[in-house]
DNA sequence: CGAATTTGACCCGCGC
DNA sequence: GCGCGGGTCAAATTCG
């Protein structure tokens, strides 16, 4: 079986190796490391809840707000033609987080608005947890309980070059389901936060054209510690984000700018991995197109926050 | 023994 | 309206 994730705990978890993803790792797979922004991965910082200035979402903010099937469809063609993405540059990924679409207000809304928002999108689903949804075995199969709406909350992707399936990023999460993936020999596993209130989830998949890239999708924000960080330093490391983020940020397109809240889920692992970079899941294939010139901080995300840590 | 994972079935939404 | 594929559930199984 595979190591569980986020099941060792802190102890060995600086912040600084948990969330650095910069191939620092031991056995990082041989070509670079490092990972790359661009524009999207920045507004999607944005729209998953991670302040940008205004200045700064305003010029990364070209993600548009996605109803729930655009983003779906963004998403999965995505993620089925993840071709587009790996073969966009062998090196670069990027991100992309996707409306919410049970929110009117919408990603932007709780992005830069206000810290607590978090929970604006990603509390709403009462849908969930409580299994509410839907237990059907227990229904005779002539009977079935209907199930809610899936209400989409934003998602947040990355492509990580990496050997292993599961990425350290500081949480806890429990598989709770596996599907094959169309057109690709790897299948998708999805995981939930295993901390009861919390309704993060995340899939896991690899990438069909390339097997070493692994590409992580989040959705939700968590609403609780990491096990990585289970207190404070929030501060630190949202400066040691922004510091860290804002030179490669600026680097491509608006220097002077800074972040101001942490990162978004996960992004990290231990293991080998050469490089991770954020999925624009909500843009559309077509315009997935490489970074011109990604910059190669080893540090770049090092040091990042988890969302569910904003609220604290 | 409790927790996590596996796995098949089922539901839902979308495209045709 | 139908079929397909994604996403989720939960019983069974495995693991620590």
């Amino acid at each position: 079986m595979e190591d569980k994730e986020g099941s060792n705990p802190g102890a060995e978890f600086t912040s600084e190796s948990s969330w650095t993803l910069s191939g620092g790792g031991p056995d990082s797979v041989s070509n670079g490391l490092n990972y790359f922004f661009d524009r999207e991965s920045t507004g999607i910082l944005s729209e998953f809840g991670w302040d940008l200035p205004p200045d700064h979402a305003d010029e990364f903010g070209r993600f548009a707000e996605l109803d729930r099937t655009e983003t779906r469809r963004e998403l999965e063609g995505i993620f089925s033609g993840s071709q587009s993405c790996a073969a966009a540059d062998d090196q670069v990924a990027r991100c992309s987080v996707s409306g919410t679409p049970s929110n009117p207000g919408g990603p932007a809304g709780m992005s830069t608005s206000n810290p607590s928002v978090s929970s604006s999108s990603s509390e709403d689903p009462p849908e969930k947890s409580t299994g509410s949804g839907g237990k059907q075995s227990e229904i005779p199969s002539k009977v079935k309980k209907k199930r809610q709406k899936r209400i989409r909350q934003p998602r947040f992707a990355f492509m990580t070059k990496s050997e292993v399936d599961h990425l350290e990023d500081g949480y806890r999460w429990r598989k709770y389901g596996q599907k094959a993936v169309k057109n690709s020999p790897f299948p998708r596993s999805y995981y939930r936060c295993t901390n009861s209130k919390c309704t993060v989830k995340k899939r896991v998949e690899r990438s069909s054209e390339d097997p070493t890239i692994v590409i992580t999708t989040y959705e939700g924000q968590h609403c609780h510690h990491s096990v990585a960080f289970p207190r404070g330093g929030l501060i630190s490391h949202e400066a040691a984000f922004a510091g860290q983020f804002t030179p490669a940020i600026s680097q491509l397109y608006n220097p002077g700018s800074q972040l101001h809240r942490e990162i978004p889920p996960s992004i990290t692992q231990s293991q080998s991995h050469s490089h991770q970079a954020p999925i624009d899941v909500g843009e559309s294939r077509s315009e997935l197109k490489p970074t011109s010139e990604p910059p190669t901080d080893e540090g770049l995300l090092g040091d990042i926050v988890p969302p569910g840590m904003r609220n604290r």
